[in-house]
DNA sequence: CTGTCAAGAACGATCATTCGTTTTTATGCT
DNA sequence: AGCATAAAAACGAATGATCGTTCTTGACAG
């Protein structure tokens, strides 16, 4: 039994992926040769194949990552105790995904935009990525439902529905950024705020105090 | 020189594109392979060849062929008189476009989705996408500025960063539709309606009555 | 006849995957 | 402790299939 069993096995995994989504985040997914990965990871072929049973294990794993690390920006942004204004969660999240995508080496959300085309065309992507936005709905619908209660949105609509449009609004906000660049988080919340323009909005912006 | 000139030669090429289209639609750009587009338009090889140079030039086509569907959606349903709330115009908008999807042959939204991740990954599709997509900013921006002028939206607000926002929603309705399924027209509209609740939304909001 | 267009078999390049070999290392034995 | 051993992991050249593109041949209009 050479090395460890569990702890270098995974970090050899994660290795591989981290590299796949380099790779990725360059050419997609199709454009991504395993000699690229292999290249990347520093590894041999045959290495790869021992973490990963195809290309196509390998491209469900990265798209899961990808949405996952979008998720987990959206838990963490929302998760506040003071109830946000609509434009105030959509700006933070905004911002969570832009410093994503700065941080790391790799820029996450262009994983994303292949892994959503991939979502559509590939059954097994398309789960992973389902099961990943459905939750992303479910946060959505928390904040909402706080929201109503604090009187931020409309009472009486259906918080399905406003979830539905409060998440679609990302997409569109990573696609402008990457296609045509000129799109911030803060020019998406103050966007926001003014086609949400009215006295409810206002008294819990008073609050926060969003600056800018 | 047999044949026609020009009208003949046109149709063949939007024979091939169509034909093409479709096949992007089920299996996206990489996995489209050219021997699927020659059997789709029912054509040959050297036929294909004879109009598109290289499978490069007919991605090209297609991204923008898509994108300018999406494009023209946007145009005609908000070229009305009466100046629309913007829950209005997100619902008539996307209304267009669930009907695009339906209408023809193929759905001309999966076909945008391949072209978003292409554009971000190709130089030659990203010029092409990047144009149209700023066309329909434009649209969005005439818009805001009448909803500014009517009390609809802030009248004091950036109407760039508004636009963006408004258009941010529609790539987020098309993911949500084709991924989850369970998003429509009438219940984005009713979400939109829903955050953007306030006395200056309200008299619009009451008109499309969102059922659920 | 002549020049254009379509056909489709053939070609070279590329890619995902495999498998025989080599390296590495945890463990048993002295 | 030090060495031998077995097994797991990594290597990387070979493979079989696939894909984009070309080029020769045949058909047809002017």
């Amino acid at each position: 039994m050479p090395r460890v069993t569990a702890e270098h096995r995974a970090a050899r995994r994660e290795q591989i992926l981290v590299a796949a989504m380099d790779c990725v985040a360059r050419e997609g997914f199709h454009k991504t040769t395993m000699a690229h990965v292999v290249s990347a990871s520093g590894l041999s072929a045959g290495a790869v194949y021992g973490y990963f049973r195809s290309k196509e294990e390998l491209i469900s794993a990265i798209a899961d990552r990808a949405v996952g690390m979008v998720g987990g920006v959206f838990a963490r942004a929302a998760g506040q105790e003071a109830v946000p204004s609509p434009a105030e969660v959509v700006e933070r999240v905004a911002a969570s995904i832009e410093a994503q995508a700065a941080d790391h080496g790799v820029d996450i959300t262009r994983v994303a935009v292949a892994a959503w085309a991939e979502a559509v065309r590939d059954e097994q992507v398309h789960t992973v990525v389902a099961a990943k936005v459905g939750q992303l709905r479910e946060r959505c619908l928390e904040i909402i439902r706080l929201q109503q209660r604090a009187g931020l949105v409309d009472p009486g609509g259906d918080p399905h529905q406003m979830a539905q449009a409060m998440l679609a609004l990302f997409p569109g906000f990573i696609l402008q950024r990457l296609i045509l660049g000129d799109v911030t988080s803060a020019s998406l919340g103050a966007g926001v705020a003014g086609l949400t323009y009215g006295p409810a909005a206002t008294p819990a912006a008073d609050h926060t105090g969003g600056s800018s």
